[in-house]
RNA sequence: GUGGGAUUAGCUCAGUUGGUUAGAGCACCAGAUUGUGGUCCUGGGGGUCAUGGGUUCAAUUCCCAUAUUCCACCCCA
């Protein structure tokens, strides 16, 4: 027997379901919000992601499905979805249309070779939105609300983090304070955080690591070191959510692990799901664009993971649906096709096709979940009509097999 | 990548201090004077006890490896 690779997972029945309730509630919602359809290759090429999310994440530094194709590209399969749209955005050029904004939404598969644990496969699943082209703090808020509203709709509870990273203005003067300090405790700093004072300094704050953690209460925290700009914008990014009624928390060591991020940074979170329990996450990314060779162009996203929900979403009623054809006589059963098709024009239809007794019948339309079970017996046979049976009603009914 | 737990029927799990035909519940199939369901009752089918080695007269049981999975670290959706 062959089985799916590690950390890689086939939906069926519930699952799918699941997966397909999640994904359409999150493209309704979407849409509502004048959001359209991208779909971007799986493949890459690996410079992308070097390039977009940035060679100092544990994504791209040894998580990559990273390899050389028959015509010797260096390619990747996508481990986050950002970087293909905003390829696709300059590579259709529409960072020169003046003014104009575009909004896309994806889902799909994405890949990061790690270590599966609940909620972390190799393969996995992202709905996500990008905005191209507004600026504005009040899209940073409106797509918090979209996400908020996707998760109501889905009735899964969370809690919101919110956060600033500050701007090219703010964020180099912050970073070379925050080193200075780090610098002064780097001997008590746990080994990752000693790398990460060069490599990405700003990581240092989402340290699990206890004693690192307690060494930076007293470090500089960028929302005290904000810019007029990125500070107005954070005000009233709280102040927008508040009158929403949405509950936030600030964070200051929200960094989130991309490289792109800038200004709003948030993260949805669920305390139901175990250790894992980032199901959202997102923010704004206004030097991306440039850095992918396009023209300047703000931009904001986010992308939440349809596993990590799928075992907290609560599903809608399932309801009994269409027809369940059978027969309790052998030369019944081919009566039962021409019924079929003509019901199938309206109607979910099953069709038995072995015999059998009429108790037989009736669990079988249970099974499939049937409103009406319909079967053609000996009488039936002999008069050209059909019994037809409402299992929500109770009621039932003999008619003619053309008026079926 | 590091550390720990797990793997027995389709599913959830017992069990064997190493011994001949491995159990339960649920699910499935079939009966219950032959045409009335989702609840009862009776019966039945279904397991290379994860895979590959090793120890032993004998391994599902002990040992090793591999795979998968879960938990923690790490990281993130």
């Amino acid at each position: 027997m062959i089985n799916a690779l590690r950390g890689m997972k086939d939906l069926t029945f519930e699952e799918s379901q699941r997966f397909v309730h999640i994904v359409t509630t999150a493209i309704g919602i979407a849409k509502k919000y004048g959001y359209n359809y991208i779909e971007t290759p799986i493949l890459e090429e690996t410079k992308l992601f070097k390039r977009s999310v940035g060679e100092s994440s544990d994504i791209v530094g040894k998580e990559m499905y990273q390899f050389e194709d028959k015509g010797g590209n260096d390619v990747c399969m996508r481990p986050e979805g950002t970087a293909g749209v905003v390829r696709a955005f300059v590579q259709a050029k529409l960072d020169r249309r003046q003014n104009e904004k575009f909004k896309f939404y994806y889902y799909g598969p994405m890949f990061r070779y790690e270590r599966p644990q609940k909620g972390r496969l190799r393969e996995f699943h992202q709905f996500g939105c990008e905005s191209f082209g507004e600026a504005s703090v009040y899209e940073d808020f409106t797509i918090i609300q979209m996400i908020g509203d996707i998760f109501s709709a889905l009735g899964i509870g969370y809690k919101l983090e919110i956060n600033s990273l500050g701007c090219t203005e703010c964020m180099p003067t912050y970073r070379q304070n925050l080193v200075n300090f780090l610098t002064e405790c780097q001997d008590d700093l746990c080994e990752d955080c000693n790398r990460r004072i060069s490599t990405n300094p700003i990581r240092v704050l989402d340290c699990k690591n206890e004693k690192c953690q307690s060494l930076l209460t007293d470090s500089p925290k960028l929302i005290d070191n904000l810019c007029d700009s990125c500070d107005n914008d954070m005000k009233k990014l709280t102040q927008l959510l508040e009158t929403a009624n949405i509950d936030y928390t600030i964070n200051t060591n929200l960094v989130r692990g991309l490289d792109y991020y800038n200004k709003t940074a948030f993260e949805f979170v669920s305390s139901e799901i175990g250790a894992q329990s980032a199901i959202a996450g997102g923010g704004r990314y206004d030097k991306l664009v440039e850095f992918l060779d396009g023209k300047a162009t703000p931009a904001v996203g986010f992308a939440l993971g349809i596993e990590r929900i799928m075992g907290i979403v609560k599903m809608p009623e399932v309801n009994r649906e269409g027809y369940y054809l059978g027969a309790m006589d052998q030369e019944a059963i081919d009566a039962l096709f021409p019924l079929a098709s003509k019901k199938r024009l309206t109607n979910k239809v099953e069709v038995e096709y072995e015999p059998k007794k009429l108790k037989a019948h009736l669990k079988g339309a249970d099974r499939v979940n049937a409103r009406y079970c319909a079967v053609i017996g000996e009488d039936e046979l002999k008069n050209g009509t059909i019994w037809v049976k409402d299992l929500v009603e109770k009621e039932e009914y003999t008619i003619s097999q053309s008026v079926f």
